[in-house]
RNA sequence: GCCCAUAUAGCUCAGUCGGUAGAGCGCAUCCUUGGUAAGGAUGAGGUCACCAGUUCAAAUCCGGUUAUGGGCUCCA
């Protein structure tokens, strides 16, 4: 006699066991037609769940976040399904779920075409169509691997041979099709109305790249048409916004075949680059740091010294000159180091700060690289803060409160934390380990916000928070760092003479806020479609005559501002207005002031914004005011 | 580095069955002096990524190289 209690607190009392689907027949047709799965006492069950005892029960719909994931899941299988139909000799290994839809892959004689990607989705539809019901069945573990063996379905079996031999194994079954699967699924085929598969790519067996290469069909799938097209929507919208993209149509940059991964910076786009630089360094010297610049290229000793050499040779770029073998920096650190040991230090010259601007170079698997993304040469802002274990904490905090100003003045308002704590193989005793773990979580709770625990993710040096953005897409990106390193600065010899007269070797920290440049400013592309602030706007005004009886007029304008600092320029071309207002527009220009003879008559411009709105006419002082405050906001909204 | 795809004019892209290359935008010249997202005419511009091969004939078919794209792996 189970009672059944639903989300509303009202029991429904049952004489015998009943199944999820009937409960929710007993609820009313619609819902019973609706339901996909249901949660028993917190656990998502399939709808042929049976309810033996008193429990808690939600039906659920592909209105629940857990249902669209089911959906999602049983997608997977179906496409699978289509495959062994389609592909008998295909073997199938595992299809989870995945943001967005799922993928299944697949180990195959020969490469998945973009034609059978057709078929593939063809055969799903029909799949679907068919509404063929979705069973559930279980058997011994040694049963299962025996019967995936016989099937001819070798990976299968592996990952069914690693389950403790005590579980029973769960199958679900549509039509011909049987997979090994944990479930739940939906209760039919019928229920999974909307997917398209999305591309092929190769991956891994067990995403270990000592093994075989298997292929991967990507797919997406949603609650029902509507969704998949809104979707499919958002991935246009953020191809449009793609850097790469955005970069060529607005001038900043290019890349090409002769240096793979290294950017070249045009005129536009190193105002930016610029810009952003001479953010920071002033920030920076505000807040106590010295500005250095160490070499490029530093001879292998160095690196020998600092365990680059041994660990992690194949990613540096090296050169040999007269006999002597040099890398060029993959970091800054070991350079600062030695920047450090100029001259004795004290624990009054404690906490040290160095900064440095430095062009890092690191050899990157050429399958990795892309756009500014993922380059091979790059700048960040990096520093390197030489102090005692005491000061771990409150250099830390002052360096989040810095970061957090930093990222709102770039328009970032949602940040990510979290702390990566003590890995199997790390250098450091445990007690200087929790000393700085907890100097790092104090830090992290001070902000009042919610962080994560990585437990194990630090690096074997020491302990680091990294910060993760959110764009306006709702995309992750992790910028920031802060990692205490107690292993480099003893072993390139670094110390300090402490209060006491002893010989101690600081603790380092490496931090950056917006990390690698050419990657900030990629996300900052894409995050703002091209359409930066004014303040790094490579060009923030453009004065245009309507003809050319005002041309004196502009360029007087166009001078005026520049003299007062702004990134300014006057096209002077015989085209008509409209012409000239499209192409800044489309150069995303903040603001065009457009000067006809009332304006010359009157020593004003007419304003007009990027967004196309109209400010009207106003004085020269009235513009710079304008852009004055546009830039003290940066990218802060309010 | 691994898997798959792609590489044609400055840009975005067509190019069928193998028969010596096309559009739009941009650029140049001329006309037009026009008040808020494209005025008109004419013209120039390509060793079809590179290297080899099949063929009477290759942008097109085969092989290789490089780069790019999507993944995988890696990320001090």
């Amino acid at each position: 006699m189970p009672v059944i209690t639903l989300p509303d607190g009202s029991p429904r009392v049952f004489d015998e066991p009943v199944s999820i689907y009937e409960v929710a027949a007993a609820i009313g047709p619609g819902l019973a037609k609706a339901a996909l799965a249901g949660k028993v006492d917190g656990q998502v069950r399939d709808t042929s769940h049976l309810i033996v005892q008193d429990a808690k029960l939600a039906i659920i719909t592909e209105r629940d976040p857990e249902g669209l994931e089911i959906i999602r899941h049983s997608s997977a299988h179906l496409l699978a399904h289509a495959v062994k139909q389609l592909y008998p000799t295909a073997q199938v290994t595992i299809g989870p779920v995945i943001d967005n839809g799922f993928y299944y892959d697949f180990a195959f004689e020969r490469s998945f075409t973009p034609d059978d990607l057709e078929r593939i989705q063809a055969r799903m539809e029909e799949l679907a169509a068919q509404d063929l019901p979705v069973t559930r069945s279980v058997m011994p573990r040694d049963e299962a691997v025996t019967f995936f063996r016989n099937m001819g379905e070798e990976y299968k079996a592996q990952i069914i041979a690693d389950i403790p031999a005590d579980q029973d194994i769960s199958l679900y079954r549509q039509a011909d099709f049987i997979d090994l699967c944990r479930g739940p699924h939906v209760p039919s085929t019928g229920r999974i109305k909307a997917f398209k598969l999305m591309k092929v790519a190769g991956a891994y067996w067990r995403g270990d790249s000592r093994n075989e290469m298997l292929q991967r069909i990507y797919g997406t799938a949603w609650q029902d048409q509507k969704a998949l097209k809104a979707y499919l929507h958002r991935l246009e919208e953020a191809e449009k916004r793609d850097h790469r993209r955005i970069g060529k149509a607005l001038n900043l940059f290019h890349v090409q075949e002769e240096a793979p991964g290294m950017v070249f910076w045009h005129d536009h786009g190193w105002r930016v680059y610029v810009e952003i630089q001479n953010y920071i360094r002033q920030l920076l010297r505000e807040h106590g740091y010295q500005e250095i610049h160490t070499p490029q290229i530093v001879d292998r000793s160095l690196w020998e010294r600092s365990g680059h050499w041994e660990k992690f040779r194949a990613d540096m770029f090296t050169t040999a000159s007269e006999n002597r073998d040099y890398a060029i920096k993959p970091m800054n650190c070991p350079c600062h180091i030695q920047v450090y040991n100029q001259g004795l230090k004290s624990y009054r010259d404690l906490p040290l700060r160095l900064a440095e601007f430095g062009s890092c170079h690191r050899n990157e698997p050429s399958g990795t690289l892309h756009g500014l993304m993922r380059v091979r040469n790059f700048v960040q802002d990096d520093a390197h803060i030489f102090c005692t274990e005491d000061q771990i904490q409150p250099e830390v905090s002052a360096f989040m409160d810095l970061l957090f100003r930093v990222y709102g003045d770039f328009g970032f308002s949602e940040v990510q934390l979290a702390l990566a704590t003590r890995p199997e193989q790390r250098v450091g005793s445990n007690d200087v380990w929790s000393k700085a773990e907890s100097a790092l979580e104090l830090a992290l709770n001070r902000t009042g916000l919610p962080w994560r625990l990585k437990p194990g993710e630090g690096a074997f040096y020491g302990p680091k928070i990294e910060f993760v953005l959110r764009d306006c897409l709702d995309r992750l990106w992790q910028c920031g760092t802060i990692q205490v390193d107690f292993s480099m600065p003893g072993r390139l010899d670094a110390h300090y003479i402490a209060e006491d007269g002893s010989k101690r070797v600081p603790v380092m920290l490496h931090r950056a806020i917006l990390g690698s440049l050419e990657r900030f400013i990629g996300i900052l592309i894409e995050h703002y479609a091209g359409a930066l602030p004014v303040w790094l706007a490579p060009v923030q005004a453009v004065v245009l005559d309507i003809t050319d009886h005002q041309a004196a007029y502009a360029a007087q304008i166009e001078k005026n501002l520049m003299q007062q600092g702004f990134r300014v320029a006057a096209d002077l071309r015989n085209e008509k207005i409209g012409f000239k207002i499209r192409e800044h527009t489309l150069q995303r220009i903040p603001y065009l002031l457009v000067v006809g003879d009332r304006e010359m008559a009157t020593e004003t411009v007419a304003v007009r914004t990027c967004t196309g709105k109209d400010l009207g006419s106003m004085s020269l002082t009235a513009v710079v005011d304008l852009l004055q405050t546009d830039i003290v906001r940066r990218g802060r909204t309010e």
